[in-house]
DNA sequence: GGATTAACTGAACACAACGTTCAGTAATTA
DNA sequence: TAATTACTGAACGTTGTGTTCAGTTAATCC
């Protein structure tokens, strides 16, 4: 069933998303405009309230469809190695000029509840099952305590390293990784 | 050496401070405008930005001098009790009234340097000084690891706490603060 | 091909909040 | 009394949001 009228662009799409997100990069989250990304885009702003309700809302699609990629899931036959291996890439990225949009939706979605559901079903929930299946792999070699949450798991790994991106600032080298990881092992551990 | 002119009115200081925090407690961040301040305070608009930039300033001030009182720190005598009683009134804090506060004020602070580095020395140092005390304390009996560093503990230990208030949106329960504690501490411990 | 349907553009608009400015008035010290 | 500084109240400019509307374009249906 095809729709009845003109079809909806996907240029038109695809160069609303792109604008938002080049912006967002360039200048972070409130220098970023509608009118601009419309401008940036060639296109009509009435055609971006057309599509999503708020500012907001195409800001964090186009951050979703330029950064969809999922980390790499290793696989080297150790749960801890796996783990500082997959938390490290995630710290990589969010050092990066990457760490200062996700930050910055975070924050957002503090005062935005809707956006918020959309950042951790994009985003947030991924890399959680990510790590969870590292974990459960680990779980299933005996590698870990008998009885371990998974979920809690995750927490007591990854909490730490958003803690610090966004509560307390401190700088997030490979080392910091290395230290958080090893010591939440030690809880972990069979 | 008194001023010279008319002095600045206490009243009226205080007067701003308490509505802003009034206001951000029933509507929430992005509901309180300066004008609404003003009017509730009884005050000129002018007076509040001659004292204050602007509005995330004064909120989050108002919210320093409504909520200034620091955790209280306790001392049984085994570290373990103590930071778990700890955690357990920060996140009580957390997760009442105050604690969508915290949350955006945070999450505000991502778009606002000066305004996050204000909380982090006004409320953040605070909390993670008093976990620093305890876990120095028990550090002393030789209940921890030997070079445990204990900024890292408090990382490991209140991460988590904050990673579910901000980015999860888990609930946070005495037992779910319970789990935490628990496993983190068997990484910390002796 | 003509009629219909729906999307897109570009411009105008109303609205809200921010932050500034200014004239007039109040409180204090010299 | 003069000088100084703060406070009020109102007006103002600016920016960004989100809406609306007339005119145009791209598709399907008959």
């Amino acid at each position: 069933m095809p729709a009845r009228g003109r079809p909806r662009s996907p240029d038109a799409q695809k160069a609303i998303l792109k604008a938002a997100y080049e912006l967002l990069l360039e200048s972070g989250f409130d220098e970023v405009t509608v009118e601009k990304i419309a401008e940036r885009a060639g296109v009509g702003k009435a055609t971006i309230y057309k599509w999503w309700p708020n500012k907001a809302a195409v800001v964090m699609d186009g951050f979703f469809s330029a950064a969809a990629d999922r980390l790499p899931v290793p696989d080297t036959g150790s749960v801890y190695e796996d783990v500082l291996i997959h938390a490290t890439n995630l710290t990589a990225f969010m050092v990066g000029p990457e760490g200062r949009i996700i930050a910055e939706l975070i924050g957002q979605g503090q005062l935005d509840p809707a956006l918020m559901q959309a950042f951790r079903m994009h985003y947030i929930q991924p890399r959680r099952s990510e790590a969870m299946l590292l974990l459960n792999r680990g779980s299933q070699r005996g590698e870990l305590k008998a009885n371990l949450s998974l979920a809690l798991g995750v927490d007591l790994l990854y909490g730490p390293l958003f803690y610090r991106l966004l509560v307390t600032g401190e700088s997030l080298d490979h080392e910091g990784v290395k230290g958080i990881v090893a010591l939440a092992f030690n809880g972990l551990r069979a």
